[in-house]
DNA sequence: AATGAATGAGTTTTCATTCAT
DNA sequence: TATGAATGAAAACTCATTCAT
């Protein structure tokens, strides 16, 4: 929407908000593409079109801009869990929405995997010393947690699968699809990137745990 | 082989075999702990006690010496692949010991993970580029192949499983775990890398691939 | 005098002088403590409490805020020195009394030595652009030049002293102990900051400067 | 001393010490002109005519290198003092020989006092951490103890003059004539870093010190 | 009068790499 | 083979100052 102001031609002139997130903007994709080490400040400035002083006027220092990014990253994933709505569907249903819909954020947002492989490195420094993401639990193992007894109950899951390993499990068996693609379709010779691959692993990765849970 | 020349006090001079592996073997630790971007390569020959020029000397540059880590890393795993001798087993107790056997591998060699990382990060471009990686084809997706045909002509596996992607699926619940405990420790508010977790998360593996195998 | 803008709840908002004098004040401590190279101009009006921006809107620049720093000091000091009254003092008790208010005005200013040391560095360039401290003229170096009449005439001091000289060695003789107490201290393994060695070090003075005086 | 390899045109190329040297004097020049804060290590690397990252090379960082040039002018000094062979002199001649070597040390070595202001302003953080000033006790204050006690015996000197204090004066008396000449000429009118102004500062200094022992 | 955003030039320090011995 | 000196480019971060409101 067009500021009001009509005199003042230039778009955008003293505008925090903007300022605050072309940076961030800029940061999550020159961190995503290089790692926190490999990440230039200088270019993640260059990519906002702002001064670099800004950079350190708004977040301090290279590791809490990195901080807000992680912890942008996790909101996006926490909002598009709250979107879910797994409560009203019978038991395998929602299994295999939570499972698809793993699969697709990861698929729309491949930066995520890259910027926890750093913070994974550095053993969680950022994101144990983060007030916001200590604030941001995720209703997703809780509520695994009950589809898993409610298929019990109504005989379409088996018994004692621990609620924890198997959100990681499926956590898991996309993240190292995406993660991977480059070295995987190296070693096997066969691009594991294309559209065509990406739908044979989703329905593989589908097929797979809710098999696994059959009783 | 002891060597001869008696007036050298100091072991291991004018040692280029030993000079090099000590330089890998640094190479690997500073690596794995600092990513490629931020590995320093004053470090690595610090940590190697030998001077700075060898690296360059013996390797070339930094990314070659990054290159040469991988290799070996992969050489590794190829070997372990090699010891394994599914061949005689019946499927199911080969599948399950090749789980069993990718779990451990990732558990005992941690740095693994966190080298390929970057790795993907790149493009694979390291790995793309080296004759000595194209020439190591791991023998087991074809030998899951066969495990899995076998599988289905004994009932005991069911049918139109993807050899490559069951791969890539057990490869993945192990690795993801071990590259991600740190950020899952923390948001789980659990720590993941007690000796108990990992036995725990051993069998969730197992178990949950196992039992989407059944017809 | 109580401001009477009855709906500012908090005080001294928009009081010019109050604010000039809070930031010359900052200045002050951030100077001496840091050094004109050293001081930063964030820290004094955040230890000022105010905006930066006041900083050049008062004084123009960080030289120009330097410098009205050193006017006030001086003025600190002439009007210390005008305080003495030593007119109708006998001659000895004239010399003893500047002696001792010389070395108590640096013990309870000691941020002026600090002040000097960058100006002399500099080669006095801001003074000596200074309208004000041209002025600003010491009466001291008369007046002692007539107390050292008055002495030689009374038969208590010695004849051919120069005044400029002898102020310059009561200040000097003081200024020195103040000043590089730290070094002093660090070199002899014996700290003279403690009261017991400031009282010392004063007799010293005093007793010093009397007793070259004697015919 | 030319270079005796004759086929080498370009002069001192690999030769540490000298490269050392030479940024140790630019060192000391830079920080007496514009102080620790305000010295740039792209100008001493420049003055010295080298790369800046020898800077760090030889001395670790901008500290390491003050403290050398601290320790330097500290080490002139105590050469100087040793020189002075007071021990066979009559108390009196031994006495005026210190002063005037303190003067004339001060005289020729300007820097000195403008490298101890900053060292001073920051407590003398340098000096305390330095393992090599720490052994490199002044032999004076002793020895002017000796003196005094020789001039009383011999009844040229009068009694309970502490050494240490009157060690500090006779430096300071000196002392802040050379640091203080800016601001004094300036305060004065009067250009007291004439070679006339010179000299006549130094005979005041040495009656002043005299007289004032006299019994 | 007062504020916070924004800037450009600079400042220390780092780093991969090469040179000379 | 091995070493330490030397280099140039670039890195994160700082700072005095100005702009817009």
């Amino acid at each position: 929407m067009p500021k009001i102001k009509s005199d003042d031609i230039r778009p955008q002139r003293r505008d925090p908000a903007a300022t605050r997130k072309k940076l961030l903007t800029a940061a999550r994709r020159e961190f995503a593409q290089n790692g926190l080490a490999g990440a230039r400040v200088d270019e993640i400035a260059a990519r906002a079109g702002v001064n670099k002083q800004l950079v350190y006027h708004y977040f301090g220092d290279k590791d809490a801009l990195y901080l807000a990014v992680l912890e942008w990253v996790y909101e996006e994933i926490r909002t598009q869990e709250r979107k879910l709505n797994l409560e009203g569907l019978p038991p395998e249903r929602a299994i295999k929405k939570l499972i698809e819909s793993s699969f697709d954020h990861l698929a729309a947002h491949p930066d995520f995997i890259v910027l926890l492989n750093d913070e994974n490195r550095g053993g969680a420094r950022h994101v144990r010393g983060s007030r916001k993401l200590e604030a941001m639990h995720s209703p997703l193992v809780s509520m695994v947690s009950h589809i898993l007894a409610d298929g019990v109950r109504a005989g379409v899951f088996r018994k004692s699968i621990n609620a924890v390993h198997l959100y990681i499990s499926i956590a898991g068996l996309s993240y190292f699809f995406f993660s991977n693609t480059p070295t995987l379709s190296a070693i096997f010779g066969k691009d594991l990137s294309s559209p065509s691959e990406r739908r044979a692993r989703r329905k593989h990765v589908v097929d797979l745990v809710m098999q696994s849970l059959r009783p």
